[in-house]
DNA sequence: GCGTAGAGATAGAAATTCTAAGCCTGCAAA
DNA sequence: TTTGCAGGCTTAGAATTTCTATCTCTACGC
C-alpha cells in the first residue's frame, strides 16, 4: 500500500491560496512570504503535471482542475483537523498562557480580566511581559503589548484604541490567529478599551 | 479558516509505521531509513502531546491513541490519493519508460516483450542502457539490470533466476515500487526468466 | 552467554523551504 | 498621460528541516 502522493505541504499552500484566489492572502494565512506560496503551488502543479492556476496580473483564477481539486483538498484537511482533535483535544483546545504589557495592563479596568465574561475559558495564566520571544518558545501562546514590532513570522492583529493612546497589538503565531482562543481574548480586550477610552 | 494540524508528512511516517508496527518496514516503504521515521513520529507525537506508540524493545505496539488515529489518517490518504487521480491521471496511471542492460535482454526470450500478454498496457518505451542515474532524472521509470548496487534511496526488487545465472535486479525510486505498473513489469519479468532458465 | 533484530540518540550532511530583492503587468486616480 | 500601487514571478542565498551514519541499549532465541 504506496501512496503515490504529491508532496504535502504544497498541498497546504493550494488550498489557502485557492480559498482566497491570492497568493498574498493565502501566505498571510500561513505565516509565509507570497513567493514562498508562489513556490509551493507551482511545485505542486509540477509534480500534478496540470496547472491548477490561471495567473492574471492582477490575482488568480482557478483553472477547471484547480476548481475540482479545491473542495476536495478542503475535506481532507477538515477530516484530517478532526481526526487530530479526536485523540489530542490539546492541540486545538488548551488554554491559552497569556502574556501582556505593563501599559496595556495599566489601560484596562483594574478589574480586568477577572471580571471578564469567560475569558477564564480560554486562559490559564497572565504573565507581566512584553518579550516577544516567549512566543517563539512557547512559553506564551499570544502576546498582549503597546505597539512595536515588527514582528516577523508571527501573526499581529492590531486593537484600536480610541483617542490619544497607542494601539494595542496582539500578538501570536500564526496558527493560532483566529483559533477560538484567540478570538475570544480580541472580543474582550477590543470591548474593554473601547469603554475606558470612548 | 487556519487549520492546526501536525506536520503532514510526521503523518506520513506514522501511518507507514502504524500500518507495519515497523519503523524499520516503514523505512523501506517510504525509501527513508528507520531513524527517520523514528524522528518523524516523535515530532508527530510532540506536536500532539500524545504517545501513539509502545516502545517494545522489539517492535512497536499503538497506544490507544494511535488505534483511534490510523484508520483515521489512512482514510484522509486514501482520499487524498483519489481526488489527486481524478485532475491528474497522470500520476499514477501514466505509462513507464523502461530501462534494460543487454545481459538481461539476452537471458530474455527473443520475442520479448513484444509478445508479452499485457505489457504494452504499462509500458511506453523502452531503452537499453544500465545508467542507473536516469532513474533519478525522471528520464527512466525503472531499470532493469543485472544485480549490482547499492542503488541507496532507490527500491530493489530482486528477480531470482534459477541455476548459474545472475538475479536480476528491478530498480526504481520508492514510490514506485509497487504500483501497478511495476508489478505488471515484475511479473512478466519473473515468468520469463523462470520458462528461460528452468 | 552470544548473536541478532529493532528502537533511541546525536552530530553532521543534504535537501528543502523561505526570504528578500528587483522585475513586470495592468488598473486607477490625478 | 503619468504616476502610484497591488499582486504575481524569479532568483540567489540564508535558514530550517530532514536524513543518514554511527553507536548504544534491550530483549529474544539459540
Amino acid at each position: 500500500m504506496t501512496y503515490r502522493l504529491p508532496a504535502l505541504n504544497t498541498l497546504r499552500a493550494f488550498e489557502a491560496a485557492a480559498r482566497h484566489l491570492s497568493f498574498k492572502t493565502a501566505a498571510g494565512e500561513l505565516g509565509v512570504t507570497a513567493g514562498a506560496v508562489s513556490q509551493q503551488v507551482k511545485k505542486l502543479e509540477a509534480s500534478l503535471g496540470v496547472p491548477l492556476f490561471r495567473r492574471l496580473p492582477h490575482g488568480l483564477l482557478l483553472t477547471t482542475a484547480g476548481e475540482t481539486y479545491l473542495p476536495l483538498i478542503t475535506k481532507v484537511f477538515e477530516d484530517l483537523t478532526r481526526a487530530t482533535e479526536l485523540i489530542a483535544p490539546d492541540i486545538n483546545g488548551k488554554k491559552f498562557t497569556v502574556g501582556i504589557c505593563a501599559t496595556v495592563k495599566a489601560m484596562m479596568p483594574a478589574a480586568w480580566p477577572r471580571h471578564s465574561d469567560d475569558l477564564h475559558h480560554h486562559v490559564r495564566d497572565w504573565i507581566e511581559t512584553s518579550n516577544v520571544a516567549l512566543l517563539r518558545d512557547d512559553q506564551l501562546d499570544c502576546l498582549i503589548r503597546a505597539a512595536g514590532g515588527p514582528y516577523r513570522d508571527l501573526a499581529l492583529v492590531v486593537i484600536p484604541v480610541s483617542s490619544s493612546a497607542r494601539n494595542v497589538h496582539f500578538v501570536c503565531r500564526p496558527g493560532l490567529a483566529d483559533c477560538t482562543q484567540s478570538k475570544a481574548i480580541i472580543q474582550d480586550l477590543t470591548r474593554h478599551l473601547k469603554q475606558s477610552h470612548a
